[in-house]
RNA sequence: GGUUCGCUAGCUCAACUGGAUAGAGCAACUGCCUUCUAAGCAGUAGGUUCCAGGUUCGAGUCCUGGGCGAAUCACCA
């Protein structure tokens, strides 16, 4: 059956025959043989070479020579130094294959029952998606598809902070300074609007302080007198207070800031399931925290705040409530949480894609969802990535080095039409099609270069190398993709392929079709393992080896000039196989792959 | 200052969680399109894995100390 227990078991035996050592099935692992070194699976015998009595090769001579007796999957073995490189036999890949051509389930792992909510994007009502938000959504996108393939039933969601003093900033701008301007009499869309006058609060603001400060008022006591801040804040209780007239602009700018954001999603390709807003949920997590002082969880001060102490658990006292009866961005999200597990009592897990500045944020909040007695609090999960730097360093929408969304992607669509044109790749396509092809070959570009590094670590954004075709990158592999489809095309004409897609009857392969094999048939493990790393780049890293690998056997063998008909059809088969598989972990990353670039 | 994280080729990133000669891409150089898509393939060159100790058969990976960088520790989000 599985054929690395197999070998195990093999050599668990013989570790008791041999040298008359009991050895735990356990103690007994298998790794993947390095690249440059005949093989697939490997045993490293230094760690038992007290067990054998002998040194690192003999050892090596004797388990290899033991287990190849005795497993008939293994066709041979080499040992170098202490390492023992099992070799399969050509008819065990080829039963693999055809196991995997018959399984049409491939790539889709059964169902676990687990249910787990994806939470990613959530961004503040007053400004633009950017760079940093692509990262957060591709990567948020990408973990619950590699969750649903993993067989879990995954929600993806998020939480939308619409209410608040900085939402009022861009309100309050507007009222002043808009002039009644529109997204329609502008000609711009709505969060780019919005966006705009929350960047002239600011500067407004600035003003003002400058003015009191030459005027000799303290730098300090100047921010808060200034009159914009005021009246901001005069703005905030009358929201609270659901003053008609400002609840009706909060619901207008919004409203604007919706229609924008679904443009970006929708270009994006990312999409959810259930939305939360903090305008619903904050006055859920006041409710709570009150709960909470009844409970004696958490404590009052003096003048009316909020606190809970967890010295005991190495931290701070933090705040949960303002003096003035105010939420804070941590009462809202106790709410949410609770919210979601009365939403879904099922679930079993709640993933929050969020950057790894908020660390110490989660770390609290989990901890007080935990004291107020959630057993589902442990299940609660911070997917924390880091932040996205610019080759002229840190992204600071203060200093206007913030890369718009909507124009990265615009980017990347003009630089994959630029160089598809170049290379003079379009007959035959209409115009409708072209252009397609270009925001698909565009989106890939980014959307892999901003997935295949590690999503814990701080990445470098370079813009040029995002809209790179050549190398490691998304259209690479889409190139791949669209080579097996012109195989398969082929094939197709020429009346092949209906015949062949049960597998094959071939006998031996070449070294470099039974490592295409041993590539696809691992994909499935790279499945757990990026599910249970919250990792794309996992997935990134096997669909660029395996069309590197490819390559490597689409120029070294010959497909169609095969005489012998067998072994064409075999190449034909493999060749869909690798496309379909390429396919799919590109899905899983949320791109698409073309049948012809 | 406390806590957490990072440091690998000129640049951007890998390294199956302690295993073999530390690998890819970009940039540079050399070959290969009359043949299934050259967005490709093959090759050359590039390394004291921040430094110093330690642990063991074996360390980029683990422990200690140090250096540099980042995040966080707000009645901000």
């Amino acid at each position: 059956m599985n054929i690395k227990a197999e070998i195990a078991a093999s050599i668990a035996s013989a570790f008791k025959e041999l040298f008359d050592a009991e050895l735990g099935q356990e103690a007994i692992v298998l790794q993947p043989t390095r690249k440059d070194f005949a093989g697939s699976h490997t045993f490293v015998c230094f760690p038992f070479l007290k067990q054998s009595k002998k040194g690192p090769e003999q050892t090596g001579a004797a388990l290899g020579e033991f287990v190849k007796n005795e497993v008939e999957a293994v066709a041979n073995y080499n040992v170098v130094k202490g390492f023992l490189n099992f070799e399969l036999s050509d008819a065990v890949w080829i039963e693999q294959f055809n196991a995997t051509c018959a399984n049409s389930n491939f790539g889709q792992l059964p169902v676990s029952g687990k249910e787990i909510m994806v939470e990613y994007s959530s961004p503040n009502t007053n400004k633009p998606l950017h760079l940093g938000h692509l990262r957060n959504n591709f990567l948020g996108y990408s973990v619950a598809e590699i969750l649903k393939a993993n067989g879990h039933k995954v929600s993806k969601v998020q939480i939308i902070n619409d209410r608040g003093v900085h939402i009022c900033k861009s309100m309050l701008a507007w009222q002043k300074f808009g002039a009644g301007q529109t997204p329609a009499s502008s000609g711009k869309k709505g969060d780019k609007l919005v966006g705009d006058y929350y960047v002239k609060f600011d500067q407004e603001y600035k003003k003002e302080i400058e003015q009191l400060v030459a005027d000799g008022v303290d730098p300090e006591q100047a921010k808060k007198e200034a009159p914009l801040i005021q009246e901001v804040q005069t703005m905030l209780k009358l929201w609270e207070d659901r003053d008609e007239a400002v609840v009706s602009l909060w619901k207008k700018m919004n409203g604007w800031v919706y229609e924008g954001f679904d443009a970006t999603y929708k270009r994006m390709g990312v999409d959810f399931d259930k939305l939360y807003y903090e305008s619903d949920t904050y006055l859920l997590g006041k409710d709570e925290v009150s709960k909470g002082i009844d409970k004696g969880v958490f404590f009052k001060k003096e003048d009316g705040s909020v606190w809970v102490d967890l010295t005991g658990d190495g931290l701070d006292e933090k705040l949960l409530l303002r003096g003035d009866g105010t939420s804070l961005y941590m009462t809202q999200d106790i709410g949410t949480a609770i919210l979601r597990f009365r939403d879904c009592p099922a679930l079993s897990q709640q993933i929050y894609t969020v950057g790894n500045e908020q660390e110490y944020h989660f770390k609290v909040l989990f901890l007080i969802l935990d004291k107020l007695g959630f057993e589902w609090a442990k299940e609660c999960y911070h997917l924390s990535y880091g932040m996205v730097d610019l080759p002229s360093g840190k992204m600071k929408s203060r200093e206007g080095t913030v890369v718009d969304a909507d124009d990265l992607m615009q980017e990347v669509h003009e630089a994959a039409k630029e160089r598809t044109e170049e290379l003079g790749k379009i007959d035959g396509f209409s115009e409708q099609e072209a252009n397609d092809l270009y925001e698909t070959i565009g989106l890939a570009a980014l959307k892999y270069y901003l997935l295949k590094v590690d999503p814990r670590k701080r990445m470098m954004f370079d813009p040029n190398e995002s809209v790179e075709l050549h190398g490691n990158t998304g259209p690479f592999i889409q190139y791949v993709h669209a080579r097996t489809s012109a195989v398969v095309r082929k094939a197709t004409e020429l009346g092949l392929f209906e015949s062949i897609e049960s597998g094959t009857g071939v006998a031996d392969l070449q070294p470099i079709e039974q490592a295409l094999i041993q590539q696809i048939v691992g994909y499935e493990d790279k499945l757990k393992e990026a599910a249970k790393e919250y990792s794309p780049a996992i997935i990134a890293q096997f669909s660029y080896e395996l069309a590197k690998e490819y390559n490597k056997f689409y120029s070294e063998v010959s497909i169609f000039n095969e005489p012998d008909q067998e072994k064409l059809k075999f190449r034909v088969l493999l060749s869909a196989v690798v496309g379909k598989t390429l396919k799919k972990s590109m899905a899983l990353l949320g791109a698409n792959c073309p049948d012809r670039m």
